[in-house]
DNA sequence: CACCAGGCTCCGA
DNA sequence: TCGGAGCATGGT
């Protein structure tokens, strides 16, 4: 368990927080992070550690136990939720794509938005970049990495019209008009006050407490935003009464993720 | 054919 | 501040 970094594929993919990675049907995953694609299996888990990208993408030298005993200890109602997705990392995925991903989850299902990513990096991304180092993970370049906010932000309505994304296009475009220009600079959020950075999404139009806060969670990898979602929302009451999201402190983002995950369990069977 | 999907904007109290 | 309709689209 040790030299896996405690790293669980299928929780990590599927606890929501992306929408890039597919199963392969036989215990592995393929997906895009980086420019780059990546086939792996639970067994390859100890090869990420030699590649720095995919080290830092799954965070393999962020202290979960540490993490999840202070989850633990500011709500012990969470332990079992906690213990059963205890392999889930939080991906340090890139701040743009995060962001753009999320406008487009909202009022959304997993399938379509998906299936919408995937129109969009086949439309609109690329050009690829250079081929990963060779090594023995299965990785190449991605031919269709995720279209930066630049190339969107030179983009019409129309131009997105072939992703189906609905009235969710010019929010899009919106977001990309910002980071371009640089009147928002995400990576600057990565470390400013919480509310600040919220403020600051929050100007984008289309994005709202929920979508800020995946941004800044998925995107930033910042453990204190708190993304409530109609899934938290019911699950709070149910499983956390009368607890404020606050006792989490910089592990907030965290716990909500493993209530997420607890409750998307229980509601499914 | 209704209803819903990891919300948000806009509008009217 | 708060509640509710409207939003585009595809799946069930």
């Amino acid at each position: 368990m040790q030299e896996t970094y405690g790293l669980d594929l299928a929780q990590t993919f599927t606890c929501g927080q992306c929408f890039r990675w597919h199963p392969d049907g036989r215990g592995g995953f393929t997906g895009a992070a980086g420019g780059r694609t990546l086939s792996i299996t639970p067994a390859e888990i100890p090869l990420l550690e030699k590649d720095p990208f995919w080290r830092t993408y799954f965070d393999l030298d962020t202290d979960y136990d540490a993490l999840r005993e202070q989850v633990c200890a500011a709500a012990p109602a969470l332990r079992e939720a906690a213990r059963a997705a205890q392999g889930m990392r939080i991906l340090r995925q890139d701040p743009w794509e995060a962001l753009c991903t999320f406008i487009l989850s909202q009022n959304n299902n997993i399938p379509r938005i998906t299936g919408i990513i995937t129109r969009l990096c086949a439309c609109l991304g690329g050009p690829s970049e250079p081929a990963p180092p060779p090594g023995p993970l299965r990785q190449a370049a991605d031919p269709h990495p995720f279209p930066t906010a630049g190339r969107l932000a030179a983009c019409s309505p129309e131009d997105l019209a072939p992703l189906r994304c609905g009235f969710r296009a010019r929010y899009v475009l919106d977001a990309a008009q910002k980071v371009a220009s640089g009147q928002i600079n995400l990576q600057a959020l990565r470390h400013a006050p919480l509310d600040e950075a919220r403020a600051a999404l929050q100007t984008i139009c289309g994005v709202g407490p929920k979508v800020a806060d995946c941004a800044l969670l998925y995107g930033l990898h910042r453990m204190d935003a708190f993304p409530v979602d109609v899934w938290i929302r019911r699950a709070m009451p149910m499983y956390l009464p009368g607890v404020d999201p606050l006792v989490f402190g910089d592990a907030a983002g965290l716990a909500q993720q493993y209530l997420f995950a607890y409750a998307r369990t229980r509601a499914c069977g």
